[in-house]
DNA sequence: GACTGTTTAATCCACG
DNA sequence: CGTGGATTAAACAGTC
């Protein structure tokens, strides 16, 4: 019992589908990849409700990962022992939550009808843990930068994303759209619904799997890649017909995709033996403390 | 044996 | 009311 003080919502279920949650607990780390024991941990840490019937929520989640073409795996290197793979999003499927639903997808997200075919391939995953790993690398080497640039870590922390894009299942994407969801009567006064008290950006990030990619090259060894680009967001968005290239990553500065760290005060700040002593630990609180405004404004 | 991943099926619910 | 998405349950195989 987390906090002292009652928690009105923290056996209330989130107005999150385990497509949106397992979403967000993918975009909350850097390398935009977690294997199924860490979306656990992030969902219980966040979401008090999920620390009970662990037992059905998970079978739905893994039932909803394979399910869905929205998630790709992403097989572990044999130097990388551990069980289970790595879980990504597919690079296409950022828009599914437009219609400002995060119960209720647009549409299901599924491989597009000329690739259908390669979506079993093993390219598929090549592919997009390519793409993943390159976004990876982009984003550390800009963390690695910003970390020794003052001006830049400022500039992160205080200039808000300029029209915004922000990955639609970006944790402070979806926190921050007000709950008109048809149907739901308005979240109560304030900027969040009335389950955001379970939101806070003090915990932190599941950094546990901040030391490995995908491909077992150590995230430092990935900062010290020569990227000179700062940390975007890169957005994930199906350009029309392929898995879209790196945008003009230095025209959507400067905002972080990294998410805010926990969406729960209850949260126990205990389990991944965080320390925020590397740079991407710094950077990820700046992050968030840049995405305060996002949150509480909005 | 526990965990992970896949698959099928039933049910509920929102939307057109 | 039909359709489609979400949730839940369950069975099963593979892996660690």
């Amino acid at each position: 019992m987390p906090r002292p003080g009652r928690n009105t919502y923290s056996d209330q279920k989130p107005p999150y589908s385990y497509i949106s949650l397992t979403a967000m607990a993918i975009q909350s780390c850097p390398e935009k990849m977690l294997p199924l024991s860490d979306i656990y941990k992030f969902i219980m840490e966040r979401f008090p409700y999920y620390r009970e019937n662990t037992q059905r929520w998970q079978n739905s989640l893994r039932h909803n990962l394979s399910f869905n073409d929205c998630f790709i795996k992403i097989p572990r290197r044999p130097d990388q022992p551990g069980k289970g793979s790595f879980w990504a999003l597919h690079p296409s499927c950022g828009d599914m939550f437009e219609n400002g639903s995060f119960l209720r997808r647009r549409k299901r997200f599924k491989v597009s009808g000329a690739h259908a075919a390669d979506a079993l391939a093993p390219s598929k995953t090549h592919d997009a843990a390519h793409y993943l790993h390159a976004q990876a690398k982009l984003r550390l080497s800009a963390l690695h930068a910003a970390a020794h640039l003052p001006q830049m870590a400022g500039y992160m922390t205080h200039v808000p994303p300029p029209s915004g894009f922000k990955h639609p299942f970006a944790i402070e994407s979806i926190i921050a759209r007000d709950y008109k969801v048809p149907g739901l009567p308005p979240p109560l006064p304030g900027p969040l619904p009335s389950w955001s008290h379970v939101y806070d950006p003090t915990t932190p990030v599941s950094m546990a799997t901040s030391d490995y990619s995908a491909y077992g090259v150590p995230l430092k060894a990935l900062c010290q890649g020569g990227q000179t680009l700062p940390a975007v967001p890169v957005p994930i968005k199906a350009t029309p017909g392929s898995v879209p290239a790196l945008p003009g990553l230095s025209a959507h500065l400067p905002f972080l995709a990294h998410s805010p760290q926990s969406l729960s005060p209850t949260a126990p700040h205990s389990g991944l033996g965080h320390s925020p002593s590397t740079p991407q630990d710094a950077l990820s609180s700046t992050a968030s403390s840049a995405l305060q405004p996002v949150v509480a404004v909005h």
